[in-house]
DNA sequence: TATAAATAGGATAAAAATATCCGAAATAAG
DNA sequence: CTTATTTCGGATATTTTTATCCTATTTATA
């Protein structure tokens, strides 16, 4: 569905938010570690998250990754898997034609729609604070062990 | 969603059902020209479905890939799917966790479940033959131009 | 200002997915 | 039986994705 570079920038970012709730930054070690990802390759990714502007970098001692408390509510899921993933997932056709056009379907078109609508509308309306939280309470677990 | 392999096996299976019911094989080098996806790699695909018991093959003179008419209505996108890109779609957890566990949920895991879910009724409940039809007729098109 | 601690980012490497090539095996028809 | 045709399947190549490594740059603090 998602790229692993996707999944990882998913994780990280609720592990992000979560931390910046209590006030604290996070290292891509410490974040490899909790979301059980290589680290160097998801600190790759938390390098573009930062370019689209949703996380915040601090470079220097005391620094690590953090995002504005006031802002990780209004972040979507959709916002990082545009970011990470591309549209592809959002207007993309489901057997792969060049364009997924209604005056052209494919034969799996308006079924296929709807699933792809549905997902589009699950992570535009889902943020980063209620993932954040359900991690804070031990609800749900970014990594299996 | 799927992979190209996948996308080329669906549109592939299609192209064949059409033919079948028209009594007609198909040649890897014809179905990829239909179907506009590479041809010996179309052709590889072919194998495996094949080896699923989803389409047949004749060798020699005169040969070519076909589907028995009364199974056309039979095969679903569902087995497909899961013959060329295995069961992950349908099990796999939205972030990566090793294994999606009710009890030891992501924080996506409730919502990704229901789309995921969705995919798979979707997958399940079509099948090549009303696919095949839709091209017969010209409301759906299996490549761009 | 010097030092230590961090992220940024380019260069590479490894693995997986996608794609091509070619000879072997099978089969229909003459 | 021979020939032409066609799928099968192994080997190889290319591209993309995933992953690692190392140096440069930035910054807080002593
Ligand atoms: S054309 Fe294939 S999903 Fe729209
Ligand atoms: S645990 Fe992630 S989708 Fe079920």
């Amino acid at each position: 569905m998602f790229s692993k570079a996707c999944e990882y920038g998913i994780r990280a970012s609720i592990f992000i938010a979560k931390n910046s709730y209590e006030g604290r930054r996070v290292s891509p070690k410490e974040i490899s570690e909790e979301i059980n990802s290589p680290q160097a390759f998801t600190a790759k990714i938390l390098q573009a998250l930062v370019k689209n502007n949703l996380i915040n970098s601090v470079k220097g001692a005391y620094g690590g990754f953090e995002i504005e408390k006031d802002k990780i509510a209004a972040i979507k899921l959709s916002h990082i898997v545009k970011a990470i993933d591309g549209d592809n997932i959002y207007n993309g056709c489901g057997l792969g034609l060049e364009t997924c056009d209604e005056n052209h379907p494919c034969p799996v078109h308006y079924k296929f729609k709807e699933i792809r609508d549905g997902l589009k509308e699950m992570l535009e309306s889902t943020n980063l604070e209620e993932l954040a939280l359900d991690i804070k309470t031990g609800i749900a677990f970014l990594k299996t062990y």
